[in-house]
DNA sequence: CTCCTATGTTGACAGTGTCAAGCAGTGGTG
DNA sequence: CACCACTGCTTGACACTGTCAACATAGGAG
């Protein structure tokens, strides 16, 4: 996690992992799989770090539809302040589709299910608004991360968009 | 290209492409700087593809409203069918957010245009708009690429979304 | 003809993922 | 107590990769 702070994930390798623990360039080897195995974890962790995020935000808002909006807002601005996290959590050469791993599996279900009941108590349809929801704000998170557009710029057209899709 | 649609970037290696193209290890050093060069040119010419799908949808609408749901959904559906391609266009390890490519800037431009134009035509606001269906459109395409939902689910979330956004 | 440029070649080096084999403690079981 | 499985670690090896340097060759420009 350390090193993922600081450089991407495809950048990082179990021998440099092993020299950062000092330890030998095997020892990795009795914790994780493989390379995978370790991005797995990375991801997992990542995972794990936002939806809590996303969770704080949620729980802290005082209406539903201003839960929708503060939720994306963490989901968007941890994508901008991790992203080397943020961007291993959905690289599909770490998890692949059909079968997502033990730990990141109810993750991924907990976004969902956060998501999903934000939108529904905001007057959306259970899976179109999730998608939606999750679409939009997984998208200015990616834009952003990448530095297609500024912060500012990204949490403003998210709270705009969001606003919009919500029933009035 | 031929490699790009039978696995992801990040496994590609040059002496790969040079053993495919049937020349030594070392002649792709003098086409492409580095192995990030390459990289770039693949994305570049996804790019040039995913803008022209997106430029033929929008079009070939009879309306303003459903130009910017028939672009997103050939946006959607180009990353469905060309995942790889379209994971190389946003990854942030090969163009740099600062400086995009001389070849890719201008593509990015005009994806911008694309949809800046069709969501000032369906009555967004144009900086806002542009985000916010990009952000959208990305997103959807991202997630539906990984495999978190089908395209058709995708598709509908998308129309609906967009056709909520847009003002009635 | 001569020379330059584009393209290609071989050879080498360090770094990496991964496998195989072996070593040192630590705990529990007889 | 002796014994044993086990966990964590080690060293050693292998093929593969990105990259650098030096050298070859061929075709066009002068």
């Amino acid at each position: 996690m350390q090193l993922l702070a600081e450089k991407p994930a495809g950048e990082i390798s179990l021998r440099e992992v092993a020299r950062a623990a000092d330890v030998s360039h095997n020892a990795p080897y009795h914790h994780f799989s493989d390379r995978r195995g370790l991005l797995k974890v990375l991801a997992e962790r990542s995972m794990a770090d936002l939806v809590a995020a996303v969770r704080v935000a949620i729980e802290g808002a005082s209406d539903p539809a201003s839960a929708v909006i503060e939720g994306g807002a963490a989901y968007i601005r941890y994508a901008v302040e991790h992203p080397n996290g943020f961007d291993v959590i959905y690289d599909p050469t770490v998890c692949v589709p059909g079968e997502p791993s033990e730990t990141m599996a109810p993750l991924i279900t907990e976004l969902e299910e956060l998501l999903g009941a934000a939108s529904v108590a905001a007057g959306l349809d259970g899976q179109t608004g999730l998608i939606g929801v999750w679409g939009l704000v997984n998208g200015l998170a990616t834009l952003c991360a990448a530095g297609h557009f500024a912060l500012d710029d990204a949490l403003a057209a998210s709270a705009d968009a969001l606003t919009r899709m919500l029933p009035r």
